[in-house]
DNA sequence: GCTACGCTTTGATGTAGATCAAAAAATAAA
DNA sequence: TTTATTTTTTGATCTACATCAAAGCGTAGC
């Protein structure tokens, strides 16, 4: 799995044989079943995970319970409660396996000391915080601009993973619509 | 205005005199009449605005010709179309000045150059990223979660200077009502 | 193989908020 | 001031999608 975290920094960043070393030092494994927390609402102190094998969700729940899901972070991509990890505060997302997973994780204290002795860190943390940015605001744009129906095909063009893989029940929480009317479109569209 | 902008930029990052003479030579500064579009759809080469007194609105458009408003920037805040800003696409964001306003701009070739010559400038980036993330991440729970009175509510109390300062119109379109709804919601609320 | 529990589908009904329409009020222009 | 234009309010109607309810499938455990 630390293979896979060197290919995929290498992906965004140059830094030296030493260097991932330390970085490494910082990464622990940990296994997770499917449905298992890892965030639970409240909590303040944050880890970022990376995601080795399986899939992690990041969703809110307001108060009559119903569950909105944020992201979704499969194989090679990372994952946190940014807005907690970034405030400080406790966290109104939660995290929890979506499938059997396999990850990696850093806690916020080790991340934001690898800010201070890895100066490409800080680069790398501007892409990881561009993308989020760009991925979230492009979310904001599809909730405010499109119809349930066109939200669906936007997904199943740009992300098909996420439908051909998770469960209605994930699905439509991801796009903000019941289970019904998602098993609707999917007979239609 | 430099003086604001020094004022705010001591807010968030520790620069001399001499690296603020060289940040102050990139801005320059320019007027704009209420209504006045400063992005049109499709601009690729995005500018970086600090607001010295007015407002300026970003928001996108549907298909169907509504818009809906993603930020509004008063006195001291900065504002761009952020992820044409990142991806250098063009942009699906406009930017309009929601009152008459004076402004400072940076263009985006001179932002990067920033980037590169004042060290601090990648902290007060990764600033400026980490709060437009919050916000924006906000905003997508605010609109995954409430219904209209609740999202009333709500800018009433974190942001009452919107409601106060700008036309029912704008303020719909931010909470993404219609008009009818809003000026219905501010007779009971 | 059978039983049980979680998913998905299908139908009937309800509702928040949009849209349409027109009057009333506020601003701007003349 | 008077007139024109934009903004806000109020009422009637419509609609996309939620919710409720029940039946049909799938698959995991015994």
């Amino acid at each position: 799995m630390y293979e896979q975290l060197t290919h995929y920094l290498n992906s965004q960043i140059k830094v030296s044989e030493e260097e991932l070393k330390i970085i490494h030092s910082f990464f622990r494994p940990l296994k997770l079943k499917k449905n298992e927390l890892l965030v639970t609402h409240g909590q303040t102190s944050q880890r970022t995970f990376f995601v080795g094998k399986g899939c992690l969700r990041i969703f809110f729940i307001n108060e009559e319970g119903q569950d909105a899901t944020r992201y979704f972070a499969f194989e090679d991509q990372f994952a946190t409660a940014l807005v907690s990890f970034i405030t400080g505060e406790p966290s109104e997302e939660f995290i929890q396996a979506a499938e059997d997973s396999e990850l990696l994780y850093i806690t916020h204290k080790d991340f934001y000391h690898l800010l201070e002795v890895i100066p490409q860190w800080e680069k790398f943390y501007r892409h990881y915080l561009e993308k989020a940015y760009v991925n979230n605001t492009k979310r904001l744009m599809s909730f405010l601009t499109q119809d349930a129906t066109e939200k669906y095909r936007q997904l199943l063009n740009e992300n098909p993973i996420i439908v051909r893989r998770l469960p209605n029940k994930m699905v439509a929480s991801y796009l903000n619509i019941s289970q019904e009317t998602l098993s609707r479109l999917k007979s239609k569209v």
